[in-house]
DNA sequence: AGCTATTCATAAGA
DNA sequence: TTCTTATGAATAGCT
C-alpha cells in the first residue's frame, strides 16, 4: 500500500510574479530586498572579478542609496571624465514609457553586438597576423576614418546648440528660475559589506533638507554577508 | 522490485565557489555572466518599484559598461548635484593618465562610430515600419525644459564642442580630403592632442541607444526579458 | 556560444 | 519589520 505524506505547505513560496509596476507597500518591500540583492551581487562581481562597480538607486521619494568598490565617486569619475563630452545627453529622445525603452534598447543591443563583434574580429586577426594588438584609433589617421562622418557630427552638434540657444534665451528672459538647491542634500557613509577588509562600502544620500546623517537608522541597515 | 535508474549527469551543474578573486578566462566569463545578470536584475528593479538606477561596471582592462534608467546620467547627475550645483561635475573630474585629451579623443570617435552606425540602424527601421524616429538633436526642444537643465546641456554641449573640435582639427591635418575647416565649424583650434604614445588601453562601451541601456560585446548575451 | 545541475534569490506568509 | 519556506532564477562547469 501506497501511503500519501500529507504535506500542508507553510507558504506557497516563491512565486513567478509579472514585471509590472508594483505599488504600494509590496512595491516597498520589494525594493528593499531588491536592492539589497543588488548590492550583495555587486560586492561579489567585485571581489570575483575585480571590477569597479558604482550602483545608484533613487526610490521615488528620492531617497538614494548607493554601492561603490573603491567608492561610487571614483567609479563616477571615471565615468564622468570619459562621457560627459561625447554624450551629452541620450540620443533618442526618451519616449517617456519605459516598457519602450526598454523594448528599444533591446533592438539595439543586438546592433551593437553584431559591431563590437567585428572589432573584436579585427583585433583578433591583427593579432593573428603577428602584429602588435593595435586598436582601429591607433591607426594612421585619414586612412578610413571618419572625416564625413565627424562632419556630420558637427553639424548635429551645432543645430541643437543652437536650439538649445534659443530655448535658453527665451527662458532667461520669462523666467526667473533659481537654480537647484540641492545642496542641502546630506551625505552619508554607511552601511560596510564584509568582505575580508575594508573593501566594500556603501553610502546613502537623502532628500534635500537633512543636512547631514549620522549612522541613525536609514532603513537599510544589515550587512551583507557573502 | 525497485530498479535505479543509472543517471549520467551531463554536467556537475553550478557549483559553490569561493569568494575570491578569480584569474584569466574564468574571471572574463563570470565578469561578462553576473554583469548581465546585475544590468537584468537593475532594469527589473526600475520596473518593479519604479526606482531610477545606474550601474557601472569597469573591469582590470579599464573597460566600461553601464546601466541606466532613465539613464546614467540622470542618476549620476541627481548624485553629484549634491556635492556641487553649479556645474554637473567639474570637481569630480580627476586629471590623471586616465583622462589625457588623447584618451578622450579616442573614446569620443569611438562613441561617435556608434552614434553613426545607429543613426543607420534607426534609418533602417524607419524604412522599414515606416515608424517615424527622431533623434534628440532633430526634436525641438521641450517645453518642459528647466533652465538649469538647459544650462547642464549647454555646459556639456560646449565641452563636446572643445573636443571634437580637437579631434576635427588633428583629423584635418592628416588627411588629404578637403573638407570644412574645424572654424567654420565653429569649433575653437586650440590644443592639438599629443599624438605620443601614452595609449591608454581605455575603451568605452556604453550607451546602446536609448540611453537606457549600455552594453557591450561578448557576454552580454541574453535579452533581458522582463 | 548553448546546456544542466545546483546554488542562490526572493515572493508569500507568519 | 524580520524570519521562514517553497519556488523561481541565476549561474558554474562543460561542451
Amino acid at each position: 500500500m501506497v501511503m500519501l505524506k500529507e504535506v500542508t505547505k507553510k507558504t506557497k513560496g516563491r512565486q513567478k510574479i509579472e514585471m509590472k509596476r508594483l505599488v504600494g507597500s509590496r512595491q516597498q518591500v520589494t525594493l528593499s530586498k531588491r536592492r539589497a540583492g543588488l548590492f550583495k551581487k555587486s560586492a561579489e562581481l567585485c571581489v570575483l572579478c575585480g571590477a569597479e562597480v558604482a550602483v545608484l538607486t533613487l526610490n521615488d521619494k528620492g531617497k538614494m542609496f548607493g554601492f561603490g568598490h573603491p567608492d561610487v565617486e571614483t567609479v563616477i569619475n571615471r565615468y564622468v571624465s570619459g562621457y560627459t563630452l561625447a554624450e551629452p545627453f541620450p540620443k533618442l529622445v526618451p519616449v517617456n514609457e519605459f516598457n519602450t525603452q526598454y523594448a528599444q534598447a533591446q533592438k539595439e543591443l543586438e546592433v551593437e553586438k553584431k559591431r563590437l563583434a567585428e572589432i573584436e574580429e579585427a583585433k583578433k586577426k591583427q593579432e593573428a597576423d603577428g602584429k602588435e594588438l593595435r586598436f582601429w584609433w591607433d591607426e594612421p589617421l585619414g586612412e578610413n576614418m571618419g572625416l564625413e562622418e565627424l562632419q556630420q557630427y558637427m553639424w548635429a552638434l551645432k543645430e541643437v546648440r543652437r536650439k538649445v540657444g534659443v530655448r535658453a534665451d527665451e527662458l532667461m528672459i520669462t523666467s526667473s528660475t533659481p537654480l537647484m538647491s540641492a545642496m542641502d542634500m546630506g551625505f552619508g557613509v554607511g552601511n560596510h559589506i564584509p568582505l575580508g577588509n575594508d573593501f566594500v562600502n556603501w553610502e546613502w544620500a537623502n532628500g534635500a533638507g537633512s543636512g547631514f546623517c549620522g549612522s541613525n537608522g536609514f532603513g537599510f541597515g544589515q550587512d551583507h554577508k557573502i
